[in-house]
DNA sequence: AGCACGCCGACT
DNA sequence: GTCGGCGTGCTC
């Protein structure tokens, strides 16, 4: 008798056997689809054995095996039980997550349509001239004989690219694959171009989801089949198959869109880490703000550190200057400074960017009077007062209201926007500079990729002169014309609860700095500020990310936090705060049980947004000095877990290395 | 997570 | 008398 091990797309931490006496390992890593339940789900064969620990008369045989396209390979297969064993999550559903819709519903695409034929392989693009630094880079990367972690950090400018594209065509010349990850809002059609220009007779697939699901099963086919030269795309291409894989690249690795948030919550750029040790090829990670765990590795050896020092481009450094605003009275929230700097750049006609990372008109509506406030009853937030659409809506729900002509609470007629958001800021600019051609590029007026690239257009052909931005405009995106960038209500972010708020908003206004100058002229950067000295700010202006990373490793070693420490964070949410609370502490009690000394255990605690879309949200720390010891201790309490009885509503995830707080 | 089965209220 | 509410238990 023989039976499949399957694994099915269900919240179980565990697999189910069928009878398939047809079956045989050539068939692992086939779809297969069988009875479940009352219906019929498609899963994957896993395994095949001649005995199953279950009893015989549960099992029912399977209903087809699915050979219509090559077996899923053996390398897929053990990085999904990666992830589902790191991630604590269900191997089914790793599966389930790493195929694409299609092919996880048992179809295939249809065939695709005649390419039409171009004649013999164009010639490769000409490469540019490197710079010794780069030429360094490429030489190192394309030297590893094996695996080999690199992290070639550089400013913007500094041509990173250029050596990711070196690299790649070498690894297209011994006629592997490469794959090359990019954050969600850097897959832009520019970049998708500049790489098909660049290798002219490659076959790239790109991934990301906005691709099609036809589109997106032909990108995994192609991957699969070895026809694939090149995956471009976000965190999810991290799962395709490539059976000829050379090379891996991590673009902008510290990017946040690289951890997924919800279900499988995987940090792509670790599992693009594992799978280059699993494949024994070399992967470049790069950034110009490395992420701090990324640099510590650098700095301890562990990973190769590559430099660039230099700009590609011809081109000085923004200059960098914090204005102090404590002894001033601001006018809209901008210091003189600012407010002239900005008409200088209007009157030579260049671009400027006043950048402020809260939009909306105003963050909140209040009544002086009684002092209510506008929040959301499905939250616990305010909502934030659009007055560009005359409502009020929460950022974390998306409620919306109208906007009460007076108080609810008490018919005061005089209740007031507090605070400042991008559309007050567009408002008030408008008002200061009449003739200035004003662009405001945030969620809101970038609501659509159709839009933001419309916006993008607009900045490049120059038909802005003053743009308002949040952290947008900070993302990979190059503006000729842009020589001053203002910087305004930064300083939240330097004694947030979070203790990687400083790490990010670091790396945003290097970035959004960045954004200014030109070969001719250099660009100038201006941080409104009530903490000119703070160490964060002195490592912008003087240009120096190490000095910024040293002193957060320091911090983050004083206070026992990651990288030297590893941690998870087990969530839940439920009705009633009462109900999250009371599981996590059955949860607590479970784990005292099994938490060795190696692994510390903190008190569950409501969230910072304690309450969203009507749940009310806790979450338990759990931490340790050991990956191990943190690991073997996740995998017994994962299991307890899943047996602990809650209310039907509570919902629970696991999160291993949180990102957010 | 679905989706069954299973025991108590207002309808033809 | 039954249609149907959503409580709990299982899925190879």
């Amino acid at each position: 008798m023989t039976f499949v091990q399957v694994a099915l797309d269900v919240p179980l931490p565990r697999l189910f056997d069928y009878r398939a006496d047809d079956a045989s390992v050539a068939d692992i890593g086939r779809r297969v689809t069988v009875p479940f339940g009352s219906g019929t789900k498609t899963g994957l064969i896993v395994g095949i054995a001649e005995i199953s620990d279950q009893p015989p008369e549960k099992l029912k045989p399977a209903e087809a095996v699915l050979r219509d396209m090559p077996p899923l390979p053996a390398d897929w297969l053990a990085l999904c039980e990666f992830c589902g064993r790191y991630y604590q999550h269900p191997l089914g559903q790793v599966m389930a997550f790493a195929l694409p819709p299609m092919l996880r519903k048992g179809k295939l695409p249809k065939a695709r349509k005649p390419k039409v034929s171009r004649g013999e392989t164009p010639p490769d693009a000409v490469m540019p001239a490197l710079l010794p630094e780069q030429q360094a880079a490429v030489e190192a990367i394309t030297l590893a004989r094996g695996f080999e972690t690199f992290l070639l950090h550089g400013v913007t400018g500094s041509g990173k690219t250029e050596v990711y594209l070196r690299a790649i065509d070498v690894v297209l010349a011994a006629g592997k694959q490469a794959l090359m990850l990019v954050p969600e809002i850097a897959l832009t059609p520019q970049l998708e171009q500049r790489v098909s220009e660049r290798f002219p007779g490659a076959h790239i697939v790109s991934a990301h989801s906005g691709i099609a699901d036809a589109a997106r099963a032909r990108g995994f086919l192609d991957a699969l089949e070895g026809r694939a030269d090149i995956v471009l795309g976000t965190r999810l291409s991290v799962f395709l198959p490539l059976p000829h894989l050379g090379l891996i690249v991590v673009d902008e690795e510290h990017d946040a869109s690289f951890k997924q948030q919800e279900g499988l919550r995987y940090s792509a750029r670790d599992v693009a880490v594992f799978r280059a040790k699993q494949r024994d090829i070399p992967i470049v990670l790069g950034s110009a703000t490395p992420a701090l765990e990324t640099f510590h590795h650098a700095i301890s050896g562990r990973y190769h550190l590559l430099e660039l020092h230099h700009r590609a481009v011809a081109e000085a450094p923004p200059v960098v200057r914090t204005i102090d605003t404590r002894r001033e009275k601001l006018q809209d929230g901008m210091s003189a400074a600012l407010i002239e700097a900005l008409a200088e750049r209007l009157a030579r006609g260049e671009q400027s960017l006043v950048f402020l990372n809260r939009r909306g008109y105003a963050p909140v509506l209040a009544c002086p009077a009684c002092g209510w406030v506008s929040r959301c009853r499905r939250c616990a937030a305010n909502m934030v007062l659009h007055l560009a659409d005359k409502r009020l809506r929460c950022h974390h729900c998306g409620l919306e209201a109208g906007i009460p002509r007076a108080c609810p609470d008490c018919g005061n007629q005089d209740i007031h926007p507090f605070g400042r958001g991008t559309q007050r800021l567009e408002s008030a600019l408008s008002e200061r500079f009449p003739e200035a051609r004003i662009l405001r590029i945030d969620r809101d007026s970038a609501s659509t990729p159709k839009k933001w690239q419309a916006l993008l257009a607009a900045i490049h052909a120059g038909e802005a002169d003053l743009l308002i931005g949040t952290q947008m405009m900070a993302k990979g995106h190059d503006f000729p014309r842009l020589t001053l960038v203002g910087v305004v209500g930064a300083d939240a972010a330097l004694f947030a609860a979070d203790f990687r708020a400083p790490e990010r908003l670091f790396a945003q206004l290097m970035q959004v700095g960045g954004r200014s100058g030109r070969h001719d002229l250099p660009g100038e950067v201006l941080i409104q500020t009530e903490y000119p000295t703070h160490p964060l700010y002195r490592a912008l202006v003087d240009h120096d990310y190490a000095a910024f990373a040293r002193t957060q490793l320091d911090e983050r070693q004083m206070a026992g936090f990651p990288p030297f420490s590893f941690q998870a964070m087990l969530r839940a949410e439920a009705r009633d705060m009462s109900q999250s609370l009371d599981f996590l502490a059955a949860a607590r009690d479970a784990a005292v049980l099994l938490a060795g000394e190696a692994v510390a255990l903190y008190d569950p605690v409501p969230m910072r947004l304690a309450r969203l879309k009507n749940l009310d949200r806790a979450q338990l720390l759990v931490e340790s000095q050991s990956r191990p010891a943190l690991q073997t201790f996740l995998t017994a309490w994962n299991t307890r877990l899943h047996e602990l009885k809650a209310p039907r509503e509570l919902r629970w995830h696991l999160d291993v290395d949180p990102a957010e707080y």
